[in-house]
DNA sequence: CTGTTAGCGCCTTCAA
DNA sequence: TTGAAGGCGCTAACAG
């Protein structure tokens, strides 16, 4: 790589005028000027991106965290991540935090050694380790959380209105009549447990029994899978069931269809998510569509906010806590409840 | 952030010895050395990698581009690179290469510029630019394209065998007794090309014919579901459709199921790559298995090679060429011909 | 119009 | 054992 020095050598000037030549500052007579550019050009010139980020203190980058490069939700906000990133002139450093070798908060503490301005870390299925949590409160930069709640709010996040989108879904089956719904829920993260409270407030305030056998934990296509024949094989079955994501819908599907249920007649299934699996499976899936590319666009853009208002490092005072809309997609997964 | 220089003027003694102090060389008295160490360490001191990078003119890191993060095939590609690059203790500037604000070419100039030390490009679904070709050719550093040959093999290269995959998968149609075998190909994509001129070249060796009308592009779940539809309805139609990919035969394999044929008793199916998709529809799929993360990780190796050996900028004089073996995975969307 | 100087944060070499 | 100086590539503020 040629340096400003190597071409001043080269035109017989100093490397500050090679500086003004270069950024078409004034001070430079258009001869001078002419020259200079053309030998940088010709010897195919790169300012050096690293030095600048040192000179003003910005990196302009900023690390992004996830825990599953090849998840497709991930792989749908991440997009709208980069999106944001890009238009915003700013470079984004991938992590993925679950590896053996270099630990989750090795990765990070590089990223700061980087001199990233910030953090965005999305989907993170399971919850941090405490020295990852550590490292995370002492990042020198704001830090957003995407999707998933962490011990009490104390980073700013952006997630979708779960609460909300859930109480439509129950609001969509009861209307079809269905009065049996179970949930194939996901304990373990925080979106979990949020979208199991939505579903046992709508059937407490609409004075229907939830039976403890209607409900079981399943996070995974797999899970599902085994969860649903198990729970569809009831004499007591529900006629519905709220599925965590699309994927475990698509699993509880393939259960109930193993089963010779006909699905929406016998059994009717809501996802979350609406990824591109919820039209391609048969039939295609009722889910509650979130705004995933937006998800991304809005951390990147709380982000940069934090940034420019040149946030303190160690936590925000009062965290930024935002929810997006989400929109019920009722396709054909769901139907009228049979008739008892 | 403190630098060395702070923690020097509080410490009374010179940068240089602080220097020294963090990094654990000899020549300073173990007391100032603890001194310095507990200044740093109280003061969250962490060292500028950015400067690091600038001094000794490697900055540790590779620029990934994709051009579809949100790609199930990609982000399992993706995983095997993230995890080679970690593993080298190198970091991931992620870029993805089709946007409208800033051109591909544009945001490869930015990776330069931030002097990464090579760039991994991958799946590139649409053929680049001129302009970004252009810039791959003149990049400072080694360039690995994983997956697509492009113009006459100019970069290094990693891919699958697509050709002995899809042999093997012609030979299984045949034993099964396929004569009439059909194929979703994609025509904009070199590994697309390669693989229909692999079942063509088998059909040849078997002296089989393979009529037009068996033949159709298709490159996405869509596509193939349109396309199977009018091939499957002709009178003449294929017994065996080998697929482009695993999101391609399971768009035909919708398509035949709402034509009421049975898979595999009336038309058997063959995907390509093994995405979990393929054990999760039904029936599972038979597919030719590309090993995704090790495609990754080989593609790390040979940038890490390369860039080991120091490679000057601009194009190699003989560009490795790395095929990965593929494996069959018969699954239950084959099976014996239906007699006619 | 051009050159010099200082400085960004750090490391390395050499002198004290 | 410590300090000072030079350099990495570049910019900005001055001096000539």
């Amino acid at each position: 790589m040629v340096s400003m020095k190597e071409i001043a050598a080269i035109c017989q000037v100093s490397v500050g005028t090679v500086s003004k030549a270069l950024a078409n500052q004034p001070g430079v007579s258009s001869e001078t000027g002419e020259r200079i550019r053309g030998v940088a050009s010709r010897l195919r010139y790169r300012p050096n991106a690293l030095v600048r980020s040192i000179q003003n203190g910005r990196s302009m980058s900023v690390a992004v965290a996830c825990n599953a490069v090849e998840d497709p939700w991930g792989g749908m906000v991440l997009r709208g991540v980069l999106a944001g990133l890009c238009e915003a002139g700013y470079e984004a450093l991938l992590l993925q935090w679950d590896w053996q070798v270099r630990s989750g908060e090795h990765m990070l503490r590089s990223m700061g050694e980087r001199r990233v301005d910030g953090v965005i870390m999305f989907p993170p299925a399971t919850p941090p380790t405490p020295a990852y949590l550590h490292e995370l409160r002492t990042f020198p930069g704001p830090v957003i959380v995407l999707d998933q709640q962490w011990s009490r709010q104390e980073f700013h996040f952006v997630g979708t209105d779960d609460r909300l989108g859930t109480l439509a879904a129950v609001a969509h089956l009861r209307e079809l009549g269905h009065t049996a719904i179970g949930c194939l829920h996901a304990p373990e993260v925080s979106t979990g447990v949020v979208r199991l409270q939505a579903v046992l407030e709508a059937m407490r305030r609409a004075g229907l029994a939830v039976r403890d056998h209607w409900l079981a934990p399943a996070a995974t296509f797999a899970d599902a899978l085994a969860a649903a024949s198990r729970l569809l094989t009831q004499a007591d079955r529900p006629t519905a069931l709220l599925c965590f994501n699309d994927e475990v819908a698509w699993g509880a599907l393939n259960a109930a269809l193993d089963l010779g249920l006909r699905v929406p007649a016998d059994l009717a299934l809501v996802g979350f998510a609406d990824l591109p699996l919820a039209v391609q499976v048969r039939p295609p899936l009722t889910t509650v569509r979130q705004p995933k590319e937006e998800l991304g666009r809005q951390g990147v853009r709380l982000l940069l906010e934090r940034i420019a208002e040149g946030e303190r490092q160690g936590l925000p005072l009062t965290p930024a806590q935002v929810l997006l809309p989400t929109e019920l997609v009722v396709r054909h997964s769901t139907g009228p409840a049979p008739q008892r």
